[in-house]
DNA sequence: AGATTAGATGCAAATCATTTGCAAAAAGGG
DNA sequence: CCCTTTTTGCAAATGATTTGCATCTAATCT
């Protein structure tokens, strides 16, 4: 749990004041290891007993994002998941079914110098998003 | 104007209906030739002079996307944008300054394959996005 | 430590995209 | 032209996200 400080500095460093409320739910993020929704955050400090209104959430996600800290997957009209930046550049394996997300690395560093190049576009970053069917869900609908 | 039949018969084919506003929407489509939300169709039709409501733009796109007839871009907060499913698969260069949208070739048939083979998913589909600044935009922030 | 202040939170209400229920209207088949 | 089924108009609901404002609190200054 003590990574938390290594964010709490990281926040410290752009001026981003270091809240219980901020707290708690950078420990949500390091401790679900998964992209999740602010309603999802909510529900689980709620569930630990840390109230704070959902609006609360949303502003401090918001702030997060702004600020690097955190990158949101945009789904169908569903809502918005957030993660944590940090570790290595990575794209998402989705379940259609169960809506699992897993990790997957990054094959775009190359198309990405190369549209650079050859177009007249300055690259910023890119986003990609696989959608399949999970072990399990396999299973399941296999019956 | 007549690519219009060939759209016709491809919705009659899969027992959808041809009414006047869903003629209407898909001329719009496959007129302006760029992702367009429901709002902007909306607006378009109505300055044309054609009117229907919004629920109805929506309806639709739902109808047409639950039957590969539209596909979904779905961005941050913001309204979704749909194109027409047609010609070759691609992905979009998207100017993060003023929102233009251009086609990408997609070079991840390759990589598809080899996650649909080393993992336990069974991959039905992707996409990707990537930002960028347009060469108008360059511009004009240059200045 | 106590005072100060800019920024954060609680709370309720607003906003915005999208969906839905229902009665009236239109499409396609016979 | 009639019948059945689907679609549309319309208004109201929904659901995610944002905002205004008074209050509170973290960080700064003395």
């Amino acid at each position: 749990m003590d990574e938390l400080i290594l964010w709490k500095k990281r926040l410290k460093d752009k001026g981003i004041r270091w809240t219980k409320q901020r707290a708690a739910l950078l420990r949500v993020l390091l401790q679900v290891k998964r992209p999740l929704s602010a309603q999802e955050i909510f529900v689980e400090l709620e569930e630990e007993g840390i109230n704070l209104r959902l609006s609360t959430v949303y502003r401090n996600l918001n702030c997060f994002k702004a600020n690097g800290i955190v990158r949101n997957l945009n789904f169908d009209q569903q809502e918005n998941k957030f993660e944590l930046i940090k570790g290595e550049h990575h794209h998402h394996l989705i379940c259609v079914n169960c809506e699992e997300i897993k990790p997957l690395d990054c094959p775009l560093q190359e198309f990405e110098a190369e549209v650079d190049q050859k177009t007249d576009y300055a690259i910023l970053e890119h986003r990609m998003k696989m959608y399949g069917i999970c072990p399990n869900c396999q299973k399941k609908t296999g019956d």
